[in-house]
DNA sequence: CAATTTTGTTAGATAAATCTAACATTATAA
DNA sequence: TTATAATGTTAGATTTATCTAACAAAATTG
């Protein structure tokens, strides 16, 4: 069993992978807030471990079996947050912290009765998807709202970041999920777009925003 | 703030004081699984932080701030208990493994919010008491069903010991807290006692069992 | 009350997860 | 293409929580 050192290394592997499943010690050292030989010597920790694999100066990469530690772990995370919100009142500001620490909790049949009671969730309160049982996880292509003109109209489907900022932000402009928008204009100086919805008729919204919204594009 | 360690042995500490408060280092060992020189540097930890007193071949005391702290872990521990129990549907058989780790998340808003969604509770699942958010505890004085004569009629309102194979016990006899039993009879040669209750009209009781049986006396 | 048993302490070792300082390799760029 | 910068590794130390072996104090008992 994974230590909780290990799951959190896990699950930042995961998060940093590429498209070749591979990552590199110092972004890992970032994510984690730890040195570089802290992460060398967890990363040899990790491959003793089954984890991931492990050359010298080469980006590690998880194992199939490290990648299915990973999604489990997320699965967990990404429950609970969709439990918090759902079925405890919390705003979708306030649960990451709370499910960083119950995430780590080895209970199955804590994480199935939740689940069950919530109608088997697919996606956690700020879009992403909920892995399954067996880690397996369903990739939906969103658009970033940056990449939309003026005229389409889309709903807000996903966020690439939730930190609690970005989140309260998104509150006090009466922005969630399921929102839909119409793209009133694109600022091509500053790549700001211009929205209406709800009875928001013009908002605007900065590249660094519309680039952390994910989007459905309507018709 | 203490760590996850340090939570365990205090709430150790809280549960094996005496009527001095005064908790002996061999206790403590065999309480936490650990050995006597754990103990005894863990101790010598703990003093330094503040949580009890400690004097070389003297039993150790908790002070006031480590009877409090000791005191909430174990409010988080029942909360949880009676969540899962009351909200989640699990029987009061699963909760204890669980509790046990849900207790060392440090997240006030989650367990307000457990309590405000069940009204709350004063008594977890096994009839112990939940300390209040101050860290004081009401005790209430229950007879064990061991002190009981014939003749007398009692409510099951607690138990001492919460342990699986015995809670599975009284799963399986149908007795559950707030059962009204009646006393028939009681074996002088094993102090076993012979109930009727709901639609057992014949029960025989052992004393290791009466023991842990904690009772209101009617009338 | 002296001998023995029980209880508690010290010393020193170990494993996990971290650090800094120094060094090595790989990548970048003048 | 060599100098420099960025990235990664090694060595060795630290903290926390644990252990065993050896010893010391306190309690029990014949």
């Amino acid at each position: 069993m994974a230590s909780q050192t290990e799951e959190n290394y896990l699950k930042s592997l995961f998060n940093l992978a590429n498209d070749n499943n591979e990552v590199n010690i110092s972004e890992l050292a970032t994510q984690m807030q730890v040195s570089m030989p802290t992460v060398n010597s967890m990363v040899k920790t990790l491959q003793k471990n089954g984890w991931l694999i492990y050359e010298k100066y080469k980006p590690v990469t998880l194992t199939p079996k490290g990648k299915k530690e990973a999604a489990l772990i997320i699965r967990k995370h990404r429950l609970t947050e969709m439990f918090l919100v759902n079925k405890m009142g919390f705003g979708w500001e306030e649960v990451h912290e709370i499910a960083e620490q119950v995430e780590h909790i080895h209970a199955p049949k804590f994480f199935e009765r939740m689940d069950e009671m919530m109608g088997f969730p697919t996606i956690d309160p700020h879009g992403s998807p909920i892995p399954d049982k067996q880690g397996r996880i369903q990739e939906i292509n969103y658009l970033s709202l940056s990449d939309c003109k003026a005229g389409q109209t889309v709903i807000l489907a996903a966020l690439t970041n939730s930190s609690t900022e970005f989140l309260e932000f998104l509150n006090s402009r009466n922005l969630s999920l399921g929102t839909e928008l119409k793209i009133l204009s694109k600022e091509a100086y500053d790549q700001s777009i211009v929205v209406s919805y709800l009875d928001h008729s013009s908002e605007t919204l900065s590249e660094k925003v519309c680039d952390k919204l994910l989007v459905k594009l309507l018709e």
